[in-house]
DNA sequence: AAGAGTGTTTTATATAATGAAACAACGTTT
DNA sequence: AAACGTTGTTTCATTATATAAAACACTCTT
């Protein structure tokens, strides 16, 4: 707070403490945590409320993220040209699979989950649409960078493996840039990307690329759910149904240019 | 831009102007528009841009709205909590019924839609999420409107008849307080309400009332699409289908509070 | 080669943001 | 019931940031 220049990284450093894990906010418990003046921090959430970005509870007086935020984020054209589109082919998807069905591009290097479709079994992976994820672990973002032209796949590589740290999230996490493109080089073998277990222990994904006119990848699409329900000879049924989904995707979305 | 008090408004301000109707801005072309300094504006959209909220595309070299909205966006409650319940329900309603689904709340006396499935069929509505339109004129806006403790609906009746100039979109939308007071009484005795063409020349909307645990409405849901496909015979059948996907959400949501 | 558009940077000036302190309105504790 | 410890909110002199005109850099068009 103290630190930063201007108001507008002001506003929205503020609103980035309004997470899942803490969606309500005090004003004085806001102060506290980001080391800034009870009256500063009360004046931003004021106005932020006079205009709808905030809501403020009328029971427990505290401020969580409001409606016109809803409005603002449903507005982004990412959304708009691009989910619209695609969301009925991953409801087809998961019904054929009956597992939860992701849609994600590549982000600052992370697997930035845009959609999905949840399982209809009471067993299955919980995600956040919006939320992110480390690319080298997950089937999606492994995906995303298989297919990259060479020279951005290795800034990413290099981003990831070298200039910040590839923590293991479990014993089968990819930790070297030498293991990933071995690992890369499958998937463009096999067309499909699999995570057993390398983000999650119990967690398993399959991923396919989703390509636009030019060959440019452009997102992910995936399945994923338990260990135990994906047996080999699944996968491979999994795969062709993701594939059809993928295809059926990119005759829908043309040229359409994501980031 | 030049009356506005302080940086949270202003920021949000400039934000309001990418819409659907015009998602792009150059910096001159928004600085004539919103009547301020060219450096001024192109101030606010750089430091949007820095922090993701904005995106430049390369190629225009003009702005729209950026990932990190649309993060913040699905980061609101009410989508995480009500939506991700509902929106499976409205999927089957949609199947059921092969029209277009929307579940609405009321927000400043007007309909904002807050999910949509939309229909199979060739010829659908199109409507926006995370938009609003008058509530004296759509069968949700009725049904929440008529389910309101009746001292909230007097303010909102007056707010929309009083207040401010209740717009005449077609011949049958209801221009006064005193047919619409009628009109809401018949939609408590049949428990659903329908908007035949009183929004659009074309357009019929039937909608049923979502109550929370206190029998408080929360939201409305509904179907709409052309007339020639909504005979006397087909609403009877829609109104039982979208109350037993009322129903469904209700308990699904129960003691869930939305503004 | 000149002109008319862009987006961007600079700068003195004007204006808004800041934070300590005081206040109000709660519960809780003494 | 009075004193205390919490909240959220308001005030105001001080400080720092936002502002807009002008200049600049750049890309098309003529």
């Amino acid at each position: 707070m103290l630190e930063l220049k201007n108001s507008v990284h002001k506003t929205f450093a503020l609103l980035e403490y309004f997470t899942d894990q803490k969606p309500e906010w005090g004003v004085t418990e806001l102060a506290n945590e980001v080391g800034s003046n009870k009256s500063t921090v009360f004046r931003f959430l004021a106005q932020m409320q006079s205009i709808g970005i905030l809501d403020k509870d009328e029971l427990t007086e505290r401020y969580r993220l409001g409606l016109k935020l809803f409005e603002l984020g449903n507005r982004v054209q990412l959304r708009k040209a691009f989910i619209e589109k695609t969301h009925p082919e991953l409801v087809s998807v998961a019904q054929n699979i009956t597992e939860t069905v992701h849609i994600a591009v590549l982000k600052n290097h992370q697997t930035f989950y845009i959609d999905k479709v949840e399982s209809p079994q009471g067993l299955k992976i919980s995600s956040t649409i919006g939320s992110s994820n480390p690319a080298y672990a997950t089937a999606l973002g492994k995906t995303l960078l298989a297919y990259l032209p060479e020279e951005q796949q290795n800034q990413s590589l290099d981003f990831i493996y070298k200039k910040t740290k590839a923590v293991s999230f479990t014993n089968k996490t990819i930790t070297t840039k030498s293991a990933m493109l071995e690992e890369l080089q499958k998937i463009k073998s096999s067309q499909y990307a699999i995570d057993r277990e390398e983000f999650e222990v119990g967690l398993i994904c399959v991923a396919i690329p989703i390509f636009n006119q030019n060959q440019q990848v452009v997102a992910s699409l995936s399945a994923s759910g338990p260990a135990n329900r994906f047996k080999e000879t699944k996968v491979k049924n999994y795969v062709a149904t993701l594939q059809q989904g993928a295809l059926a995707i990119q005759q829908k979305i043309g040229a359409f240019k994501l980031l």
